[in-house]
DNA sequence: CAGTTTTCCGTAGCAAGCTACGGTTCAGTG
DNA sequence: CACTGAACCGTAGCTTGCTACGGAAAACTG
């Protein structure tokens, strides 16, 4: 729902603070609508673009991608009543990806701090037990 | 520090779980060396070039890229007394990343959490508190 | 009105880590 | 010796989210 307006592309970019390409990046994956070309001269947008943008760099900001913004933005336009459930699952779902990335980011730490426990220090490569642990 | 051996290309492959493209493009990358060809036939690799290329997967695990591990390679072979303490270094580097990571992940949970807290659960998109906090 | 900036548009490139394709040569089996 | 499967090799494509380039047209600035 990008109303007409009288910004340019250049005035929306640095009102969000993103690139002009980037714009026409997420106009070009139908993230963004790009409102009407006049006959002759530039498009014009309406301040509710810049909202977009900034609706978009926060939910990447929350770890949804491009893909998924736009489910969430087709959601936000639906008349059906259970749109917000069907929101709250997705972030459900997005908390559960979450909360696995964690737990392998986590079980990394371990052995690596395992590993680096073992380490004197010292040494030439080919004794060093860090290297020796995964297998060089 | 790849042998001559018996072994085909495919023949590490299944041993070490990799596909054949994947040690092709190892080798160009200059993270695996390749066996010198013969004048006549293919190329035969050691048995240690199924381990060089576990210790790659293993480290891919613990969060290092290629160019890292490529780097932790280069230190294995080094004759350099210091070289073990490069790598713990190396390691608590990575573990800083992770740690970073880790706290990243956890703020976006936060936020999410929040955001699902407010929801009703039911209701159309244009009310739904969840995109609302957004800036939709 | 001249000059500079901006928009427009398509295309191409980047990072990372592969995967796929296709034509040719070679190895191993019956 | 014929056949099948594998290796060889370069190149192209995939994913995500942009960024860069370049020429033409339109718009603002003095």
């Amino acid at each position: 729902m990008i109303s007409e307006g009288t910004l340019t592309i250049g005035d929306i970019a640095r009102a969000a603070g993103v690139n002009t390409e980037t714009i026409r990046y997420y106009e070009s994956i139908g993230l963004l609508r790009q409102p009407a070309k006049p006959p002759r001269g530039w498009r014009r947008y309406g301040p509710d673009a810049e909202q977009r943008i900034r609706f978009i760099k926060r939910a990447q900001q929350l770890g949804f991608s491009l893909a998924e913004i736009k489910k969430l933005l087709r959601l936000r336009t639906s008349e059906n009543p259970r749109t917000c459930a069907n929101v709250a699952r997705r972030a459900e779902e997005k908390l559960s990806e979450i909360d696995a990335k964690i737990r392998d980011l986590q079980a990394m730490r371990t052995v690596l701090v395992e590993l680096a426990d073992a380490c004197p220090g010292e040494g030439p490569g080919d004794k060093c037990p860090m290297l020796a642990s995964l297998g060089a």
